[in-house]
DNA sequence: AACTATTTATAAGA
DNA sequence: TTCTTATAAATAGTT
Protein backbone atom coordinates (compact mmCIF):
# COMPACT_ATOMS: atom_id res chain seq x y z
CA UNK A 1 0.00 0.00 0.00
CA UNK A 2 2.14 2.56 -1.11
CA UNK A 3 4.41 4.06 -3.95
CA UNK A 4 6.39 0.86 -4.03
CA UNK A 5 5.56 -3.28 -3.81
CA UNK A 6 7.02 -4.09 -0.13
CA UNK A 7 9.41 -7.05 0.45
CA UNK A 8 8.54 -8.66 3.49
CA UNK A 9 11.97 -8.08 5.42
CA UNK A 10 13.59 -5.70 8.00
CA UNK A 11 14.22 -2.12 6.42
CA UNK A 12 17.91 -1.37 6.93
CA UNK A 13 17.49 2.06 6.98
CA UNK A 14 16.63 3.23 10.60
CA UNK A 15 14.83 6.57 9.68
CA UNK A 16 12.66 4.66 7.62
CA UNK A 17 12.31 1.68 9.63
CA UNK A 18 10.86 4.40 12.14
CA UNK A 19 8.93 6.08 9.98
CA UNK A 20 7.17 3.02 8.85
CA UNK A 21 6.68 1.64 12.60
CA UNK A 22 5.15 4.82 13.39
CA UNK A 23 2.45 4.54 10.56
CA UNK A 24 1.79 1.21 10.44
CA UNK A 25 1.60 0.91 14.22
CA UNK A 26 -0.92 3.44 14.08
CA UNK A 27 -2.89 1.46 11.61
CA UNK A 28 -2.61 -2.07 13.30
CA UNK A 29 -4.05 0.04 16.50
CA UNK A 30 -6.50 1.27 14.53
CA UNK A 31 -7.42 -2.18 12.92
CA UNK A 32 -7.66 -3.99 16.21
CA UNK A 33 -10.12 -1.76 17.09
CA UNK A 34 -12.37 -2.08 13.98
CA UNK A 35 -12.16 -5.57 14.70
CA UNK A 36 -13.31 -4.91 18.30
CA UNK A 37 -16.26 -3.00 17.35
CA UNK A 38 -17.55 -4.17 13.84
CA UNK A 39 -17.61 -8.19 14.91
CA UNK A 40 -17.82 -7.88 18.72
CA UNK A 41 -14.38 -9.25 19.48
CA UNK A 42 -12.08 -8.98 22.42
CA UNK A 43 -8.26 -8.20 21.37
CA UNK A 44 -5.35 -7.59 23.65
CA UNK A 45 -2.36 -5.90 21.61
CA UNK A 46 0.91 -5.00 22.68
CA UNK A 47 3.67 -3.91 20.34
CA UNK A 48 7.50 -3.35 21.37
CA UNK A 49 9.91 -0.65 19.13
CA UNK A 50 12.97 -2.07 18.76
CA UNK A 51 13.73 0.64 21.51
CA UNK A 52 11.58 -1.28 23.49
CA UNK A 53 8.96 1.90 23.99
CA UNK A 54 5.49 -0.21 24.72
CA UNK A 55 2.26 0.46 22.63
CA UNK A 56 -0.90 -1.54 23.61
CA UNK A 57 -4.47 -1.49 22.79
CA UNK A 58 -7.40 -3.74 24.79
CA UNK A 59 -11.11 -4.05 24.20
CA UNK A 60 -12.92 -1.87 26.42
CA UNK A 61 -9.50 -1.17 28.11
CA UNK A 62 -9.18 -4.48 29.94
CA UNK A 63 -5.82 -5.82 29.06
CA UNK A 64 -5.23 -7.75 32.47
CA UNK A 65 -8.83 -9.46 31.70
CA UNK A 66 -7.98 -10.50 28.36
CA UNK A 67 -4.52 -11.60 29.32
CA UNK A 68 -6.39 -13.71 31.94
CA UNK A 69 -8.35 -15.13 29.71
CA UNK A 70 -5.72 -15.65 27.18
CA UNK A 71 -4.02 -17.42 30.12
CA UNK A 72 -6.69 -19.72 30.74
CA UNK A 73 -7.73 -20.49 27.12
CA UNK A 74 -4.03 -21.43 25.89
CA UNK A 75 -2.49 -23.81 28.30
CA UNK A 76 -4.26 -26.48 30.05
CA UNK A 77 -1.71 -27.14 32.25
CA UNK A 78 -2.14 -23.67 34.33
CA UNK A 79 -5.88 -24.21 34.66
CA UNK A 80 -4.97 -27.45 36.17
CA UNK A 81 -2.20 -25.84 38.74
CA UNK A 82 -5.14 -23.32 39.18
CA UNK A 83 -7.24 -26.02 40.76
CA UNK A 84 -6.12 -24.60 43.92
CA UNK A 85 -6.45 -20.85 42.88
CA UNK A 86 -8.98 -18.66 44.18
CA UNK A 87 -6.84 -17.28 46.87
CA UNK A 88 -7.73 -13.96 48.08
CA UNK A 89 -5.41 -12.83 46.68
CA UNK A 90 -6.47 -13.60 42.99
CA UNK A 91 -10.11 -11.98 43.93
CA UNK A 92 -9.04 -8.94 45.21
CA UNK A 93 -7.57 -8.55 41.87
CA UNK A 94 -10.50 -9.80 39.80
CA UNK A 95 -12.51 -7.18 41.79
CA UNK A 96 -10.17 -4.11 41.71
CA UNK A 97 -10.45 -4.74 37.56
CA UNK A 98 -14.38 -5.30 37.86
CA UNK A 99 -14.62 -2.35 39.18
CA UNK A 100 -12.12 -0.39 36.82
CA UNK A 101 -14.50 -1.59 33.85
CA UNK A 102 -17.78 -0.08 36.04
CA UNK A 103 -16.24 3.04 36.38
CA UNK A 104 -15.12 2.99 33.00
CA UNK A 105 -18.79 2.12 31.77
CA UNK A 106 -20.24 4.19 33.83
CA UNK A 107 -18.33 7.41 32.08
CA UNK A 108 -18.93 5.90 28.63
CA UNK A 109 -22.54 5.88 29.44
CA UNK A 110 -23.07 9.17 30.71
CA UNK A 111 -21.57 10.85 28.09
CA UNK A 112 -24.25 8.80 25.97
CA UNK A 113 -26.97 10.09 28.12
CA UNK A 114 -25.47 13.87 27.57
CA UNK A 115 -23.82 13.97 30.81
CA UNK A 116 -20.84 15.33 32.21
CA UNK A 117 -19.95 16.45 28.84
CA UNK A 118 -17.36 18.99 30.17
CA UNK A 119 -14.19 16.56 29.72
CA UNK A 120 -14.77 15.91 26.06
CA UNK A 121 -13.18 17.80 23.92
CA UNK A 122 -14.92 19.17 20.38
CA UNK A 123 -13.66 16.14 18.23
CA UNK A 124 -15.18 13.92 20.75
CA UNK A 125 -18.26 15.76 21.04
CA UNK A 126 -18.87 15.58 17.33
CA UNK A 127 -18.06 11.70 17.53
CA UNK A 128 -20.19 11.48 20.18
CA UNK A 129 -22.94 13.59 18.39
CA UNK A 130 -22.78 11.35 15.22
CA UNK A 131 -22.98 8.13 17.62
CA UNK A 132 -26.60 9.64 18.98
CA UNK A 133 -27.59 10.18 15.51
CA UNK A 134 -26.55 7.03 13.83
CA UNK A 135 -28.33 5.17 17.31
CA UNK A 136 -31.21 7.04 17.05
CA UNK A 137 -31.76 6.07 13.27
CA UNK A 138 -31.67 2.38 14.46
CA UNK A 139 -34.25 3.02 17.12
CA UNK A 140 -36.34 4.84 15.00
CA UNK A 141 -36.36 1.97 12.50
CA UNK A 142 -37.05 -0.66 14.97
CA UNK A 143 -39.97 1.59 16.49
CA UNK A 144 -41.92 1.78 12.94
CA UNK A 145 -41.21 -1.76 12.68
CA UNK A 146 -42.48 -2.58 15.40
CA UNK A 147 -45.59 -0.29 15.23
CA UNK A 148 -46.22 -1.95 11.86
CA UNK A 149 -46.15 -4.84 12.96
CA UNK A 150 -48.90 -4.56 15.47
CA UNK A 151 -50.91 -2.60 12.67
CA UNK A 152 -50.74 -5.36 10.42
CA UNK A 153 -51.75 -7.95 13.03
CA UNK A 154 -54.81 -6.09 13.78
CA UNK A 155 -55.98 -6.03 10.20
CA UNK A 156 -55.21 -9.53 9.88
CA UNK A 157 -57.64 -9.86 12.64
CA UNK A 158 -60.18 -7.40 11.60
CA UNK A 159 -60.36 -9.02 8.27
CA UNK A 160 -60.60 -12.52 10.01
CA UNK A 161 -63.69 -11.40 12.25
CA UNK A 162 -65.58 -9.69 9.27
CA UNK A 163 -65.28 -12.81 7.57
CA UNK A 164 -66.69 -14.91 10.36
CA UNK A 165 -69.20 -12.27 10.53
CA UNK A 166 -70.31 -12.42 7.23
CA UNK A 167 -70.76 -16.36 7.38
CA UNK A 168 -72.61 -15.75 10.49
CA UNK A 169 -75.22 -13.03 8.97
CA UNK A 170 -75.85 -15.41 5.97
CA UNK A 171 -76.62 -18.27 8.27
CA UNK A 172 -79.03 -16.14 10.02
CA UNK A 173 -80.95 -14.61 6.97
CA UNK A 174 -80.59 -18.01 5.60
CA UNK A 175 -82.97 -19.38 8.78
CA UNK A 176 -85.28 -16.43 8.65
CA UNK A 177 -86.33 -17.45 4.95
CA UNK A 178 -86.86 -20.89 5.99
CA UNK A 179 -89.15 -19.37 8.84
CA UNK A 180 -91.17 -17.44 5.79
CA UNK A 181 -91.88 -20.26 4.67
CA UNK A 182 -93.31 -22.08 6.98
CA UNK A 183 -94.86 -19.54 9.09
CA UNK A 184 -97.73 -21.77 10.79
CA UNK A 185 -95.18 -24.49 11.94
CA UNK A 186 -94.73 -24.69 15.41
CA UNK A 187 -94.35 -21.24 17.42
CA UNK A 188 -91.55 -22.69 19.60
CA UNK A 189 -89.17 -23.42 16.81
CA UNK A 190 -89.30 -19.51 16.00
CA UNK A 191 -88.22 -18.94 19.78
CA UNK A 192 -85.97 -21.26 19.73
CA UNK A 193 -84.27 -19.82 16.61
CA UNK A 194 -84.62 -16.20 17.88
CA UNK A 195 -83.08 -17.89 21.50
CA UNK A 196 -80.27 -19.46 19.30
CA UNK A 197 -79.15 -15.59 17.57
CA UNK A 198 -79.25 -13.69 20.82
CA UNK A 199 -75.74 -13.93 20.89
CA UNK A 200 -75.25 -12.32 17.29
CA UNK A 201 -77.53 -9.60 18.69
CA UNK A 202 -75.12 -8.61 21.32
CA UNK A 203 -72.34 -8.04 18.34
CA UNK A 204 -71.89 -4.20 17.59
CA UNK A 205 -72.72 -3.46 13.93
CA UNK A 206 -69.20 -3.50 13.10
CA UNK A 207 -68.42 -7.06 13.68
CA UNK A 208 -66.28 -6.35 16.44
CA UNK A 209 -67.33 -7.89 20.22
CA UNK A 210 -67.09 -4.96 22.90
CA UNK A 211 -63.68 -6.42 24.10
CA UNK A 212 -62.28 -5.48 20.94
CA UNK A 213 -62.55 -2.19 20.80
CA UNK A 214 -59.96 0.38 22.02
CA UNK A 215 -60.79 0.71 25.67
CA UNK A 216 -61.94 4.60 25.93
CA UNK A 217 -61.80 6.55 29.39
CA UNK B 1 -11.63 -0.79 1.73
CA UNK B 2 -14.85 -2.24 -0.08
CA UNK B 3 -18.10 -1.65 -1.71
CA UNK B 4 -19.72 0.38 0.73
CA UNK B 5 -18.72 3.11 3.49
CA UNK B 6 -18.34 1.23 7.06
CA UNK B 7 -20.02 2.38 10.67
CA UNK B 8 -17.87 1.57 13.00
CA UNK B 9 -20.68 -0.16 14.76
CA UNK B 10 -21.32 -3.66 16.15
CA UNK B 11 -22.58 -5.75 12.69
CA UNK B 12 -25.94 -6.66 13.64
CA UNK B 13 -26.47 -9.47 10.74
CA UNK B 14 -24.51 -12.51 12.61
CA UNK B 15 -23.76 -14.24 9.27
CA UNK B 16 -22.03 -10.96 7.89
CA UNK B 17 -20.36 -10.11 11.66
CA UNK B 18 -18.77 -13.94 11.61
CA UNK B 19 -17.59 -13.58 7.85
CA UNK B 20 -16.18 -9.87 8.09
CA UNK B 21 -14.59 -11.58 11.32
CA UNK B 22 -12.82 -14.14 9.57
CA UNK B 23 -11.61 -11.40 6.90
CA UNK B 24 -10.54 -8.49 9.14
CA UNK B 25 -8.81 -11.30 11.34
CA UNK B 26 -6.63 -12.39 9.01
CA UNK B 27 -5.51 -9.42 7.66
CA UNK B 28 -4.61 -8.07 11.68
CA UNK B 29 -2.37 -11.31 11.89
CA UNK B 30 -1.15 -10.30 8.59
CA UNK B 31 -0.35 -6.60 9.62
CA UNK B 32 0.86 -7.85 12.77
CA UNK B 33 3.37 -10.13 11.33
CA UNK B 34 4.22 -7.31 9.08
CA UNK B 35 5.38 -4.75 11.40
CA UNK B 36 6.75 -7.02 13.46
CA UNK B 37 9.57 -8.16 10.59
CA UNK B 38 9.74 -4.67 8.57
CA UNK B 39 10.33 -2.67 11.71
CA UNK B 40 11.87 -5.46 13.76
CA UNK B 41 9.16 -4.94 16.76
CA UNK B 42 8.05 -7.48 18.98
CA UNK B 43 4.49 -7.96 18.79
CA UNK B 44 1.52 -9.74 20.57
CA UNK B 45 -1.85 -10.04 19.40
CA UNK B 46 -4.89 -12.01 21.07
CA UNK B 47 -8.18 -12.38 19.70
CA UNK B 48 -11.34 -13.78 21.25
CA UNK B 49 -14.46 -14.32 18.57
CA UNK B 50 -18.01 -13.47 20.28
CA UNK B 51 -18.44 -17.28 20.43
CA UNK B 52 -14.86 -17.51 22.81
CA UNK B 53 -12.45 -19.06 20.22
CA UNK B 54 -8.95 -18.20 20.49
CA UNK B 55 -7.08 -16.97 17.50
CA UNK B 56 -2.88 -15.41 18.87
CA UNK B 57 -0.12 -14.28 16.82
CA UNK B 58 3.76 -13.24 18.90
CA UNK B 59 6.89 -11.96 17.17
CA UNK B 60 9.05 -15.73 17.37
CA UNK B 61 6.07 -17.24 18.97
CA UNK B 62 7.15 -16.61 22.73
CA UNK B 63 3.88 -15.24 23.30
CA UNK B 64 4.64 -15.85 27.37
CA UNK B 65 7.98 -13.77 27.32
CA UNK B 66 6.20 -10.94 25.85
CA UNK B 67 3.37 -11.25 28.38
CA UNK B 68 5.72 -11.28 31.00
CA UNK B 69 7.75 -8.58 29.35
CA UNK B 70 4.30 -6.67 29.46
CA UNK B 71 3.36 -7.51 33.02
CA UNK B 72 7.10 -5.83 33.60
CA UNK B 73 6.45 -2.76 31.97
CA UNK B 74 2.91 -1.69 32.78
CA UNK B 75 2.74 -2.73 36.78
CA UNK B 76 3.19 0.31 38.10
CA UNK B 77 -1.08 0.27 39.41
CA UNK B 78 -0.53 -3.69 41.04
CA UNK B 79 0.62 -1.91 44.32
CA UNK B 80 -2.54 -0.01 45.07
CA UNK B 81 -4.62 -3.07 45.57
CA UNK B 82 -3.68 -3.30 49.42
CA UNK B 83 -7.15 -2.90 50.71
CA UNK B 84 -8.75 -4.34 54.26
CA UNK B 85 -8.83 -8.47 54.31
CA UNK B 86 -12.54 -9.12 54.78
CA UNK B 87 -13.62 -12.52 54.29
CA UNK B 88 -13.47 -14.69 51.12
CA UNK B 89 -17.25 -15.08 51.70
CA UNK B 90 -17.28 -11.14 51.87
CA UNK B 91 -15.32 -10.75 47.84
CA UNK B 92 -17.35 -13.47 46.52
CA UNK B 93 -20.57 -11.53 47.06
CA UNK B 94 -19.05 -8.51 46.16
CA UNK B 95 -18.05 -9.91 42.77
CA UNK B 96 -20.44 -11.00 41.81
CA UNK B 97 -22.81 -7.69 42.28
CA UNK B 98 -20.02 -6.30 40.41
CA UNK B 99 -20.42 -8.72 37.56
CA UNK B 100 -23.93 -8.03 37.31
CA UNK B 101 -23.54 -4.93 37.41
CA UNK B 102 -21.23 -5.32 34.81
CA UNK B 103 -23.28 -6.81 32.51
CA UNK B 104 -26.45 -4.61 33.28
CA UNK B 105 -24.12 -1.51 32.56
CA UNK B 106 -22.86 -3.33 28.75
CA UNK B 107 -26.66 -3.84 28.08
CA UNK B 108 -28.31 -0.59 28.77
CA UNK B 109 -25.13 1.08 26.98
CA UNK B 110 -26.07 -1.38 23.77
CA UNK B 111 -29.45 0.13 23.58
CA UNK B 112 -28.04 3.32 24.26
CA UNK B 113 -26.10 3.36 20.78
CA UNK B 114 -28.62 1.67 18.89
CA UNK B 115 -27.87 -1.95 19.45
CA UNK B 116 -29.69 -4.96 20.44
CA UNK B 117 -33.40 -3.63 20.21
CA UNK B 118 -35.27 -6.97 19.48
CA UNK B 119 -36.24 -7.26 23.06
CA UNK B 120 -37.45 -3.64 23.85
CA UNK B 121 -41.35 -3.08 23.73
CA UNK B 122 -42.79 0.10 21.46
CA UNK B 123 -43.04 1.95 25.08
CA UNK B 124 -39.41 1.41 25.97
CA UNK B 125 -38.12 2.00 22.39
CA UNK B 126 -40.44 5.53 22.63
CA UNK B 127 -38.78 6.26 26.25
CA UNK B 128 -35.29 5.02 24.67
CA UNK B 129 -35.54 7.50 21.41
CA UNK B 130 -36.79 10.49 23.82
CA UNK B 131 -33.72 9.53 26.05
CA UNK B 132 -30.95 10.16 23.14
CA UNK B 133 -33.29 13.40 21.59
CA UNK B 134 -32.45 15.01 25.25
CA UNK B 135 -28.78 14.00 25.32
CA UNK B 136 -28.51 15.21 21.54
CA UNK B 137 -29.76 18.72 22.54
CA UNK B 138 -27.30 18.77 25.44
CA UNK B 139 -24.15 17.45 23.53
CA UNK B 140 -24.73 19.83 20.40
CA UNK B 141 -25.30 22.76 22.99
CA UNK B 142 -22.06 21.78 24.90
CA UNK B 143 -20.10 21.45 21.23
CA UNK B 144 -21.73 25.10 20.48
CA UNK B 145 -20.39 26.34 23.59
CA UNK B 146 -16.74 24.84 23.05
CA UNK B 147 -16.52 26.61 19.29
CA UNK B 148 -17.75 29.51 20.34
CA UNK B 149 -15.10 30.45 22.89
CA UNK B 150 -12.72 28.50 20.96
CA UNK B 151 -13.73 31.28 18.13
CA UNK B 152 -13.65 34.16 20.82
CA UNK B 153 -10.06 33.20 21.70
CA UNK B 154 -8.80 32.80 18.24
CA UNK B 155 -10.26 36.44 17.16
CA UNK B 156 -9.01 37.62 20.65
CA UNK B 157 -5.67 36.15 19.20
CA UNK B 158 -6.23 37.39 16.08
CA UNK B 159 -6.92 40.80 16.92
CA UNK B 160 -3.43 40.89 19.68
CA UNK B 161 -1.35 39.77 16.62
CA UNK B 162 -2.80 42.15 14.02
CA UNK B 163 -1.97 44.91 16.88
CA UNK B 164 1.44 43.58 16.92
CA UNK B 165 1.49 43.73 12.88
CA UNK B 166 0.61 47.25 12.80
CA UNK B 167 3.49 48.26 15.12
CA UNK B 168 5.63 46.16 13.51
CA UNK B 169 5.04 47.71 10.00
CA UNK B 170 5.09 51.17 11.37
CA UNK B 171 8.41 50.25 12.78
CA UNK B 172 9.96 49.10 9.37
CA UNK B 173 8.28 51.97 7.33
CA UNK B 174 10.24 54.05 9.88
CA UNK B 175 13.11 51.92 9.67
CA UNK B 176 13.08 52.26 5.65
CA UNK B 177 12.52 55.93 5.81
CA UNK B 178 15.66 55.86 7.93
CA UNK B 179 17.54 53.29 5.36
CA UNK B 180 16.42 55.77 2.38
CA UNK B 181 17.99 58.31 4.39
CA UNK B 182 21.15 56.08 4.49
CA UNK B 183 20.68 53.49 2.00
CA UNK B 184 23.53 51.32 2.70
CA UNK B 185 22.38 50.26 6.22
CA UNK B 186 22.94 46.67 7.02
CA UNK B 187 19.51 44.93 5.44
CA UNK B 188 18.83 41.89 7.79
CA UNK B 189 16.56 44.15 10.13
CA UNK B 190 13.87 43.82 7.27
CA UNK B 191 14.23 39.96 6.70
CA UNK B 192 13.72 39.72 10.50
CA UNK B 193 10.77 41.55 10.58
CA UNK B 194 8.89 39.62 8.40
CA UNK B 195 9.82 36.05 9.81
CA UNK B 196 8.27 37.86 13.04
CA UNK B 197 5.14 38.18 11.34
CA UNK B 198 4.91 34.45 9.46
CA UNK B 199 2.41 33.12 11.92
CA UNK B 200 -0.32 35.34 10.95
CA UNK B 201 -0.18 34.91 7.72
CA UNK B 202 -0.56 30.86 8.35
CA UNK B 203 -3.98 31.49 9.55
CA UNK B 204 -7.08 31.91 7.52
CA UNK B 205 -8.22 35.07 7.66
CA UNK B 206 -11.48 34.00 8.97
CA UNK B 207 -9.73 33.29 12.21
CA UNK B 208 -10.38 29.76 12.69
CA UNK B 209 -7.32 27.41 12.26
CA UNK B 210 -7.31 24.31 9.98
CA UNK B 211 -8.73 21.67 11.85
CA UNK B 212 -11.35 23.47 12.96
CA UNK B 213 -13.24 23.07 8.86
CA UNK B 214 -14.92 20.16 8.35
CA UNK B 215 -12.95 17.96 6.71
CA UNK B 216 -13.84 17.42 2.93
CA UNK B 217 -12.51 14.76 0.65
C1' DA C 1 -14.88 -19.61 -1.72
C1' DA C 2 -14.05 -16.37 -5.66
C1' DC C 3 -14.82 -11.89 -7.66
C1' DT C 4 -14.50 -6.72 -8.09
C1' DA C 5 -15.69 -2.05 -7.07
C1' DT C 6 -14.28 0.83 -3.61
C1' DT C 7 -12.30 2.30 0.36
C1' DT C 8 -8.09 2.33 3.19
C1' DA C 9 -3.44 2.15 4.25
C1' DT C 10 0.82 3.68 3.38
C1' DA C 11 5.61 4.46 0.73
C1' DA C 12 7.71 8.05 -1.11
C1' DG C 13 8.20 12.73 -1.79
C1' DA C 14 7.86 17.61 -0.23
C1' DT D 1 6.95 15.50 12.27
C1' DT D 2 3.26 16.45 9.04
C1' DC D 3 0.93 16.84 4.62
C1' DT D 4 0.21 15.25 0.05
C1' DT D 5 -0.08 11.96 -3.57
C1' DA D 6 0.31 7.81 -6.25
C1' DT D 7 -0.27 3.24 -5.64
C1' DA D 8 -0.66 -1.14 -3.25
C1' DA D 9 -3.71 -3.65 -0.10
C1' DA D 10 -7.71 -4.74 2.25
C1' DT D 11 -12.23 -5.74 2.19
C1' DA D 12 -17.80 -5.07 1.69
C1' DG D 13 -21.09 -6.61 -0.98
C1' DT D 14 -22.08 -9.99 -4.59
C1' DT D 15 -22.29 -14.24 -6.98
Amino acid sequence: MGRGRVQLRRIENKINRQVTFSKRRSGLLKKAHEISILCDADVALIVFSTKGKLYEYSTDSSMEQLLERYERCSNAEKAIIEVDPESQESWRHEYGRLKAKVEYLQKSQRHLMGEQLDSLSLKELQQLEQQLETALKYIRSRKNQVMFDSIAKLQQQEKSLQDQNGSLEKELSERKRTLQQQPTLNVRNEREVERESEPLARMGSNGLLPWMLPQVK
